[in-house]
RNA sequence: GCCUCAAUAGCUCAGUUGGUUAGAGCACUUGACUGUUAAUCAAGGGGUCCUAGGUUCAAGUCCUAGUUGAGGCG
């Protein structure tokens, strides 16, 4: 088995669905959050730790893989969750969004057969083919592939886009016609940008292509939060409802309501891992910053009521002495947090769902969230 | 007692032949971060330039005295 998605419930006032993501590591419920692991580790994080926020699918990059320590000595070490210890399912993106930071010069760096960018760690000039992709995603026997994208700037030209969702459509067969992983999924990736018949257009070939999950790719890259819920509701709008739905690269709380509301079932960010390490944390009274003087002598949790590791055994006022004295710790029990934070944010979502009460949900979140702001 | 050196932001220190509004790093106070090149980046507040005189158009900078500190000689 690949995977499968079962649709179990519609929303009734929105788009959302609620559902079940078989794998061969077992049913995980959407919509759902999925941690980032870029290099093969949760920053931060042991897995125990990870387990302990309730994830299930984790991700980690096939570029960053490929350059250290390579393809081959995952391979050798029994494959991607042997080497990093984890027993769930494992998301391999697949460097495409790499290009988008990596090649400075797009007309000339981004050709038909791939992308010619520097390598970060010591410059040295790489080239990356969707074969290329998907060959070393084989080989990493994550449970879940993605197609080798161009993901392009925030904004880019109408001529420029439909040249680039052309081209990614085509980079999507040829990653399909070499994959050769019995036991891994799939995914297409739908661009487009801010175009709404790029969009349509992308998706429906895509679609036609036949992948196990489809995602939607191209957000979060600049735009405004107005522009990106469209791009999302255009890009959704042509998905069969039968196949999973991915938002890449989302995960900010209010972000994840509206992308669920809309009918996205899984996201993945780095935000909850990042923001951790540099000190801030999600409340349900909206991000704070344990930099922040106010803290020092606060002794109660980041929040009463959440379940996680951290505030069940910490206070603000230490995690802030941890945030302020750089100590390695700090990172980690924000990450904790932050994880689970999002996690139950999708758990309370599937539970609205399911009561069709996703609207007024989403209302009293938001509200409470953006409390402090005004 | 005498000699030498030093004294500039909370800390450690730059500061040209005297020349606009005296700077840096750290610390402090905040902000940003969306398929991780990111335990990162950005902004802000903070000064009796040891004190008192003097020279000069102009002194953190030169001169005199003092104070404090470090070292040396008796």
């Amino acid at each position: 088995m690949k995977i499968n998605y079962q649709l179990l419930k519609k929303e009734t006032h929105t788009q959302a669905r609620f559902g079940i993501l078989q794998t061969r590591r077992g049913e995980y419920e959407t919509p759902m959050f999925m941690p980032v692991g870029t290099r093969a580790t949760i920053k931060g994080l042991t897995a125990e730790q990870v387990q302990s926020t309730h994830a299930g699918v984790v991700l980690a990059n096939t570029y960053h893989l490929w350059l250290r320590p390579g393809e081959d000595i995952i391979k050798e070490a029994g494959g991607l969750h042997r080497f990093m210890n984890y027993p769930g399912p494992i998301l391999t993106d697949s460097g495409g969004f790499q290009v988008f930071s990596l090649a400075k010069d797009k007309e000339k760096d981004i050709s038909e057969e791939g992308v010619h960018f520097k390598s970060h760690i010591d410059g040295q000039n790489l080239f990356l083919t969707p074969e290329k992709s998907i060959e070393i995603q084989n080989k990493l026997d994550s449970d879940i592939a993605m197609s080798f994208d161009e993901c392009p700037p925030y904004p880019v030209s109408y001529e420029y886009m439909k040249e680039s969702v052309n081209r990614t459509l085509r980079w999507a067969q040829r990653g399909k016609t070499v994959h050769n992983n019995e036991h891994q999924a799939l995914f297409g990736i739908v661009q487009g940008g801010e175009y709404t018949d790029l969009r349509e257009y992308s998706c429906k070939k895509t679609v036609e292509m036949d992948f196990d999950g489809y995602s939607i790719g191209g957000t979060s890259v600049g735009e405004s939060k107005e522009v990106m819920y469209k791009m999302i509701e255009d890009g959704v709008r042509y998905l069969p409802e039968n196949k999973v739905r991915y938002l890449m690269g989302v995960g900010d709380p209010i972000d994840i309501i509206e992308g669920v509301c809309r009918g996205i079932d899984i996201f993945d960010c780095v935000l909850p891992t990042r923001i951790a390490r540099h000190g801030q944390a999600f409340t349900r009274d909206g991000k704070i910053n344990l930099h922040n003087h106010q803290f020092l002598r606060d002794f109660t949790p980041l929040d009463p009521t959440c379940d996680c590791y951290t505030c069940q055994n910490y206070t603000k006022s230490y995690l802030r002495h941890l945030i302020t004295s750089k100590e390695m710790l700090g990172g980690t029990l924000l990450s904790i947090h932050n994880i689970r934070f999002l996690i139950k944010l999708t758990e309370e979502l599937r539970e609205a769902i399911k009561k069709d009460t996703l609207l007024e949900y989403r209302a009293s979140f938001i509200e409470k969230y953006n409390s402090k702001k005004l």
